[in-house]
DNA sequence: GATCAGATACTCGGATATAGTCTGTCCGAGTCCCCGCGG
DNA sequence: CCGCGGGGACTCGGACAGACTATATCCGAGTATCTGATC
């Protein structure tokens, strides 16, 4: 798992704390979590191309959540990240082999060693997607204060 | 997640049918299923090395499973393979830049993004710890048959 | 017949090569806002 | 006073380099079994 998932989880956070002060650019967003800006962005336009944030053009231009913190999952997130794909890739090796032979009859079956890892990954998935940026929000409510008075002072 | 995960696990059923042959040479399996020799026995290696397996030097040796197949679980053999540490890595980003100022009392707690993540993860894990080889097993009973029978066709 | 040396087949561990992905940087193009200039 | 045009700040998308990891191969060393020669 790329650091883009953390990256982006306390950027969205962030966005969140910050949403009536309008879009933050990149610039600020780098150095509010020290990290390279160049790679942070390609990171953040991933989130904007999923949805999850906009980014306005324009001098007063930046990124903002696309909508609720309610309504964003961290599956979302790790998505937009990550891709789609279950980390567990079934390449069926099973059909392959001096050990396939014969076995034509099982292969209409789905291989169980497969189902049983999309087990242990839906159940990731599900935890993930249970968990909203809001809940994330409301885990550590002092933050809320803290991020708009740096915010104000960051004008630079 | 590396493909030697599926590989291991399918090697892991398949000397479970084939206990009472004895040893399986990394040359069979990797006829068995098609895949390249030197590469396999290296993974196959890291499972001897967690104590799934037992190698056994000498003309007859080969691989056998260390204990019984109802001891061995899905996350056993992923351990194994991809090591203990979780797929999201916390680097406390939280803690550095200017988002960080005046946060010193937040920092005793633990990140909450880095807890949220490490919930889903566990929900992953204790679904893998709950499935073992032998539950993989009696998902296709039919194997055990065939599997011997092109095993024992397999003298060369 | 018993014992020992060599051959064989296998594993182990390390070294090395190759491919692909993650991380990071850079640049040109497009967009929006601000400011000043000219009507 | 109003509208137009230029410059600045920012994003977007793509191209590119470097580091790291996964994949794959190869080799020397060790070990157990078998074979055959020797006593």
């Amino acid at each position: 798992m790329g650091e883009g998932v953390e990256w982006g989880l306390h950027c969205c956070v962030t966005l969140a704390w910050l949403t009536d002060e309008g879009p933050v650019s990149i610039r600020k967003l780098a150095t509010w979590f020290d990290l390279p800006q160049e790679y942070l962005k390609k990171r953040l336009q991933a989130l904007t191309k999923a949805g999850i944030l906009t980014s306005t053009p324009g001098v007063r231009g930046g990124f903002s959540l696309a909508r609720a913190p309610e309504r964003i999952t961290l599956m979302d997130v790790v998505v937009a990240m990550e891709g789609t794909e279950d980390a567990f890739q079934c390449t069926e090796i099973r059909q392959r082999g001096a050990g396939a032979v014969g076995a034509d009859a099982e292969f209409g079956r789905p291989c169980g060693i497969a189902a049983a890892m999309r087990r242990a990954e839906l159940a990731w998935r599900r935890e993930l997607a249970a968990q909203t940026i809001a809940d994330l929000m409301a885990h550590a409510p002092s933050a809320a204060e803290r991020t708009r008075r740096n915010y104000a002072r960051m004008r630079g």
